[in-house]
DNA sequence: TAAATTTGTCTATTGTTCTAGACAATCAAA
DNA sequence: TTTGATTGTCTAGAACAATAGACAAATTTA
């Protein structure tokens, strides 16, 4: 018979408890964990569920305040800022805008930088092209009500979408770049995801605190015909997105 | 101008330097930071790089021989000897032990537990049952050459797939024990993929070390008919295995 | 207003993590 | 065998994390 919380929390584990509890904390503020007004309970209920000191749950409640996620307010509680998750889809077809323009508003994508270099050996081998081939390197960033949620890295041969900074800058869309561009439909080919620690980049650009995770997904387009259109690499908040892959489609054909 | 490396260890994060760097290694001894024969560079080099004392890499370095990514030897050095991540295809048709297949031979499937309880509203609308109809449950643990791969739980109508339990244990197999009981084929309907740190169940049953990642993923498959008769969610060690998500097929419909 | 609830601040103590230095033990190569 | 490079062990102190208790400040409720 344990004595155990579900989930407990590790002492001499290398993580803090207080960082433990905040993630624990983030974690649960969406299944439930505030009351119907997003309120939280008061930190010493708090404290004896973790099994941990009021103090301790304090400096938990301090990071999440930093990130944006609760507000306190001394004498009535501690409420919850932030938002839900938001679901982005990943289907054959899906486009990133559409995906999610169901579920907020202030959804705005940036483009941060952008270079022709020649094609690493992967981008090379996933756009179709010859190593060193010139591509066009796209660094973007999207936004949504003003918290960042996802950060992408994508290459696109230059020889056939050589204007796609520019175009993205006025759009500030790939797929209305590609229809800019004359390519009317596009689909996805492969994704790859992964998930790590956030580094310190992934910090900087997501804003992200310390010890967050971030989901990497590594995708390949591709037109009508099959040819690469755009190899990507795209870092999300894992706190802030979860990935759906829907159904392949294979199930109802024929 | 930084004087930082690309990525920096963060003090006062609440997640001790010992631990960072082991995470940061860990990651990136798959990217080259051991030679050609799989020897760490020594520890002196390793503590000036982080910008740490030799104690405290010895630290992480320990935790990393802990889980069985090292293996140090008096004398003469640090060795990687760990394996390469897995590639999890998920498509439509996957099943786990073909995806796995090809990459390694011990791949080995245990049924942990098992039980018949009333379905969840989560479950029930999963499955296409009424809330409290009796479901099986079954709780699986898959490995790959000794190492815990996945941790699954998953979810059957009881009035259609009674005998899973019993099935499963024999075959270790959920397409074998489907096809043992009548449903030859099926189909992944939907995946969700979520990423969290690992907690103390994930760290138990997946021997990680604490602060580990781990990939969940949330899935439904249907039979022919497009009827839901599986519900599951998989816990992946982040570190052991890359989701592959294939394309979708719906390109070549029509 | 008074009482109860809740967050905010302070001090002190203990345990864990990180740093520092010295030296032993093992291995490989000169 | 000797030397140099490398991992293993020990001690001690500084920095950080967690506990404990007391009380202040703000808000809501009776």
């Amino acid at each position: 018979m344990t004595t155990a919380n579900e989930t407990m929390i590790e002492r001499r584990s290398g993580v803090a408890l207080w960082r433990q509890i905040a993630d624990r904390m983030r974690r649960e503020i969406s299944a439930g964990l505030a009351d119907e007004n997003g309120r939280m309970p008061p930190e010493v209920v708090l404290a004896a569920r973790f099994g941990v000191n009021r103090h301790t749950v304090r400096t938990a409640i301090a990071a999440l305040v930093q990130e944006g996620v609760l507000r306190a307010e001394q004498g009535r509680g501690t409420f919850v800022e932030g938002r839900q998750r938001l679901a982005y889809p990943i289907r054959s077809r899906t486009r990133f805008s559409e995906g999610l323009a169901g579920q907020t508003c202030g959804l705005k994508a940036m483009l941060l930088d952008d270079a022709v270099e020649p094609a690493s050996g992967e981008a090379a081998a996933a756009l179709g092209v010859d190593t060193g081939a010139p591509v066009v390197r796209l660094e973007t960033l999207s936004e949504a009500d003003g918290r960042p949620i996802s950060r992408g890295r994508s290459w696109f041969d230059a020889a056939r979408f050589g204007g796609m900074a520019e175009t993205f800058r006025h759009t500030g869309s790939i797929t209305a770049s590609f229809k800019a561009l004359g390519l009317a439909d596009y689909f996805r080919r492969s994704t790859v995801v992964t998930a790590r620690h956030a580094d310190a980049a992934d910090l900087r650009d997501l804003r992200l605190s310390p010890g967050a995770i971030v989901l990497v997904t590594v995708a390949v387009n591709v037109d009508a015909q099959g040819r690469p259109v755009q190899y990507s690499e795209t870092r999300f908040a894992a706190d802030r997105i979860e990935l759906h892959v829907a159904d392949g489609g294979g199930t109802t054909a024929g």
